[in-house]
DNA sequence: ATGCAGCAATGAGGCAGATCATTCTACGAA
DNA sequence: TTCGTAGAATGATCTGCCTCATTGCTGCAT
């Protein structure tokens, strides 16, 4: 969800240890200077996690934060009964440890291969109290991540499945567009069921459905993890949600 | 969704601007001494909502931000063709005003009559600034909407109609109980589409479920506007989504 | 009181999406 | 190459909730 901007950033001095860091742009700690953020560095530690492997579960103690500096994370909670709903997805640069609670509100999980940059609260906390550009730079970003699920409150409540997958395609796209290429090229890390149970559908809905937009020439599927986007127009059509469009655009 | 505490307060001197405020207890202001309280206080203005009136629309410059000191207001977003969702509602002591843009994400409406402090945003941030901890208090707040955010995304995704209305009934108990007598009586401000648009559902389906509710004694209807709680217990099992307790508790 | 207006409650039928089952495809190991 | 496996795609059927329509209730103005 979370969808700053890139900023720019002045070049860190050769042997920083934030040095080539391909998530600085878009964390956090990319508002520091050299100096700072070396600091901030020196506070944590890295931590590498394989595809599939659990960073934490629901209800563990919440005494680390993160930065996510590769790969990608998915977020969810569980029910009782087995039924699971991904709450989101984590790209490189995105932080993870908004919390009021000491406990996880969630689980955090590996989809492939990812490096983090971690920590422990205690210490994070008195680092942003003496940095207030950081704390306010944290307060917008759980600003914004509240919008952005407030968005996804209106989706998941009254939005119909094609109307959904039309959102979904062009949210992934414009995240990957601060990240770099611009292109219509969209890549879809996670698997089908995580994308049904982000989206409150069932992964046969998922296929389903963009089998529909296949044959509608709204999008061309290069693989299972990556897609094209055909027509923008039409999808960003179906996404704000018109009436009668749904009807004949994928009729068709 | 707020649901902070209430707090323990040092009673306003005789003349105090915010004297007999029924909302101080459990606003972000409460955080306050008598001094800052005062100077805050100036800063606003009171404005007095009549039933249905709204607040502001979505899209509308957000030039303010807002207390809630009295009533209930009901905040939705609309798509293009009529469909709508309602995000949230708001009670006495609520804050309203966290945004990171400059435009507001959604209408706000007053259920009732309803009473507020506005300030100017300009003035409310450079206040904040100068107090830092009213700005760990809002960055508390924003967290806790988010938590209380995702927990409501898990419900509109994966829960059914009668999962959905039992935590409605309890969360609506729960923050009552914050504000006053912790008893079984839960008051529902609003009307059924309201309840209906904030739980993804259509007016009908409320009205069937909560009869359903009614006939296995979950509750006790007292007017359209009030009920009972008579089995929390089943209720919260209910609300927790346990699997094969759906199918016996309600049928019966 | 009577009629009216605004919700809520209830009934009948339809449909979007779920569920269950099968086939297809990609890919890694033997 | 063949086999085996996991996920995706597709088909068939079912169902929970929606839609549309009617009835009932409560409060208010005439």
């Amino acid at each position: 969800m979370p969808g700053s901007l890139a900023r720019h950033l002045d070049p860190l001095p050769t042997g920083h240890a934030c040095q080539g860091c391909e998530a600085r742009s878009r964390a956090v700690c990319g508002i520091l200077d050299c100096e700072n953020l070396a600091q901030l560095k020196k506070l944590g530690s890295t931590l590498r996690l394989a595809a599939g492997q659990t960073l934490f579960h629901e209800g563990d103690p919440a005494g680390r934060v993160f930065t996510l500096t590769h790969g990608h994370l998915k977020l969810y909670k569980l029910l009782p009964d087995g039924r699971r709903h991904v709450v989101g997805f984590l790209d490189p640069g995105d932080f993870l440890g908004i919390s009021v609670d000491d406990e996880h509100a969630f689980t955090a999980e590996a989809i492939g291969d990812a490096d983090l940059c971690c920590f422990p609260r205690g210490r994070f906390d008195s680092f942003i109290s003496d940095h207030p550009s950081m704390e306010r730079e944290l307060y917008q970003l759980a600003a914004h991540e509240l919008a952005a699920t407030q968005l996804q409150l209106v989706l998941l409540g009254r939005r119909t499945a094609a109307e959904r997958l039309a959102n979904f395609i062009l949210l992934q796209a414009e995240r990957q567009a601060t990240r770099g290429s611009a292109t219509n090229i969209v890549d879809l890390p996670m698997n089908r069921a995580d994308i049904a149970d982000y989206l409150g559908l069932t992964k046969e809905t998922v296929s389903r459905v963009l089998s529909t937009f296949r044959a509608a020439r709204l999008i061309r599927l290069k693989g299972v993890y990556e897609l094209e986007i055909l027509d923008r127009r039409l999808l960003e059509q179906l996404s704000e949600g018109g009436a009668h469009e749904r009807a004949t655009l994928i009729s068709a």
